[in-house]
DNA sequence: TTTGTAAATGAAAATGATTTTCATTTAGGT
DNA sequence: ACCTAAATGAAAATCATTTTCATTTACAAA
């Protein structure tokens, strides 16, 4: 089933209804490959659904985020950012302190400091985020042109 | 040495005056032992320094920050707040999705994931930031309570 | 197919944290 | 004591996000 399919019945499930806004919110999203900020994906969405109003794009990231289709990351300067999350997998991300180019990885091996930090704190943990921070492979290269 | 003598013999090594202002926005910060929003500097700075502005509140802390003497945390609905940091040393974030207190931790062993990750997209990675969320040992007694 | 209704939408206004501007003051070297 | 660049505070500007509310719409039930 293809993704777009699978939102579509989960939203239904929910009770949600689906609105030709959510639809196109949802083609725009889903046809990136890169994090899009709510204003971006305004943008695009409007190319295709001029009336559309940026408080439905708020409104709709926020719901599909909170259903699990997409993840919101948010960046340094106080800007969020959203991708389709291709298979539910758990990842984490790579953000380029040049071009500020948000790339995902998945190695993640935090079982040993999870059990290390439940046992001297008592906390128990839902969740994890890792990020680095660095320079890309284009960054590197020209470091000061803009990439 | 104390961090406050330190602070002002680096302020003045980088041509920054000691302005009152400052001094008492750093007694604070050194004073408290969590994490404060600006808005809850500027209240506790306004005890001891009643005419000071919130704007001289923000550009302390980012100058402070820049310089490395805080540690500049932001959470999850746009809020960023300051700790000392104690010792200049790598720390990380224990986050409580009950109260939202911050414990910091120092365990992390990422080595191996940093020589993975350059080794796969050629980044060079700068710096990390992990943090885990989960729930504080008084939350996770009393679930509906707020601690 | 029509109808009823809760959910969804869009426009405008509100919010709220942060930043900018600018005239005034001040720290600290001379 | 004086000079000057740096720092300050008040007010206004910004800007992303949220709220409000009147109107529209999806869709379940008749």
């Amino acid at each position: 089933m293809s993704v777009e399919k699978k939102v579509i019945s989960i939203l239904r499930e929910h009770g949600y209804k689906l609105t030709p806004q959510r639809k196109a919110i949802l083609d725009v999203i889903s046809r990136s490959r890169s994090h899009l900020t709510p204003a971006e994906v305004y943008e695009k969405v409007r190319r295709q659904y001029p009336d559309i109003g940026l408080v439905t794009v708020y409104r709709t990231l926020e719901l599909l985020a909170r259903l699990g289709f997409i993840c919101e990351v948010r960046g340094n300067d106080n800007n969020r950012s959203y991708l389709l999350r291709r298979s539910f997998s758990h990842h984490h991300h790579l953000i380029c302190s040049g071009c500020n180019k948000v790339i995902d990885f998945n190695e993640c091996d935090l079982a040993d400091m999870e059990r290390k930090i439940t046992e001297s704190t008592g906390f128990s943990i839902e969740s994890h985020l890792v990020e680095f921070t660095g320079k890309c492979k284009e960054c590197l290269q020209g470091e000061t042109v803009k990439c």
